[in-house]
DNA sequence: GTCTATAATTAGATAGAC
DNA sequence: GTCTATCTAATTATAGAC
């Protein structure tokens, strides 16, 4: 016999980075799910099949998980990073399509994440903000001219905030179940014009 | 001395309905900063001056407490009525105004309440999508005569969800702090155009 | 009606054996 | 790494005295 105890040879890792894993996979799914305050560290660690205690010898507590659980695999995902690459033109389309192609496949995102958690949780809701002004309001912002380009990306926010609770938060028929595809025809031109369009008159 | 025990005169109210009625008020003005999962009875009760014992007293359960918190003082307010008794004719910015008047006044609207509940608590999920449906939805599609009206009005209410998200929830600026008068003069087109604009091509 | 217990449950977190 | 056992604190809810 061969003493492997100290030898750690991969046949097969040894230990805690698939339970890690698992974990953080489940951890996602129910953070997604019922947001900070309702999801529980022992639902994720039985839906994980493993000891409560384990999540905390990981992630020390709580929050610490969450926030592991909210930081995106690579840094920002390609797809998002294409919206704003393109110019404006037609990046009414983008931005929803985008939005709609990722949440549709798995609500385990950090916006989902996050806008679940947020109502709750204080805390929460500034990583949203925060999120949302880095993600979202920053780089539309720096693709327009106008004065009033602040004001103009967070019409935007509006429409992405409105869409992912509709859709995937309170359920809103017939936005829940609509398809992606009617959804860019009708949500592309808005946030098109909220972008490009024109402002009626300032009233006074 | 007469014996006023027994006679209940009312030169003051004797009693219960004092309290009852600031431990609701407090009780509308916690679940629409925290949300139902964020507010504890014993909180309500502390703000409200009073003992925990008292809300079950009146209200029997946590719930039981926050139905009656969202249950609207006269049925619908009056001004609510009046955005789809005046046609369709500049609907959208009466749709805007009315809703910022309302939640700029007070959070402790059922609209607030339930949005700040929904997503970590499935009931009040259920509860703001049948209030959306019933105030909003329904009466929405009445006044249109298309056969997406369903959708339109839906569109709508990722229009008010996303307002109240962005405004008064996740605070995202500029948002948050533009005034009435600019949101309305920004919201109230796209409102407009949501229900009675022309829409692109309908995408194969 | 109002308050003082207090029961029953649950959640986050830690110590320590294996 | 993994689990058992446990601590502590907070919460909903009830029983009963005043």
């Amino acid at each position: 016999m061969t003493e492997e105890g100290t030898h750690r040879r991969p046949g097969r890792w040894r230990s805690g980075a698939e339970s890690k894993q698992r974990i953080l996979d489940t951890a996602r799914d129910l953070f997604g799910r019922h947001g900070y305050g309702g999801t529980t560290v022992r639902a994720v660690a039985t839906a994980a099949g493993v000891d409560p205690a384990m999540v905390f010898y990981f992630f020390g507590t709580k929050q610490g998980l969450f926030a592991a659980a909210i930081e995106m695999s690579a840094s920002t995902p390609p797809a998002i990073e294409s919206i704003f690459t393109d110019g404006l033109d037609g990046i009414g389309e983008r931005v929803i399509r985008t939005l709609l192609d990722n949440l549709d496949n798995s609500e385990r995102t950090p916006l989902v994440m996050l806008t679940r958690s947020a109502p709750t949780d204080n805390q929460s809701e500034t990583l949203l903000r925060e999120f949302i002004d880095r993600e979202i309001t920053d780089r539309l912002a720096a693709l327009l001219d106008t004065p009033d380009a602040a004001l103009r990306a967070g019409m935007v926010n509006v429409q992405i905030l409105g869409l992912a609770v509709a859709r995937y938060i309170v359920r809103i028929e017939p936005i829940a179940s609509a398809s992606v595809e009617e959804l860019v025809t009708r949500f592309g031109p808005l946030v098109q014009q909220c972008l490009t369009g024109q402002v009626g008159d300032h009233a006074r």
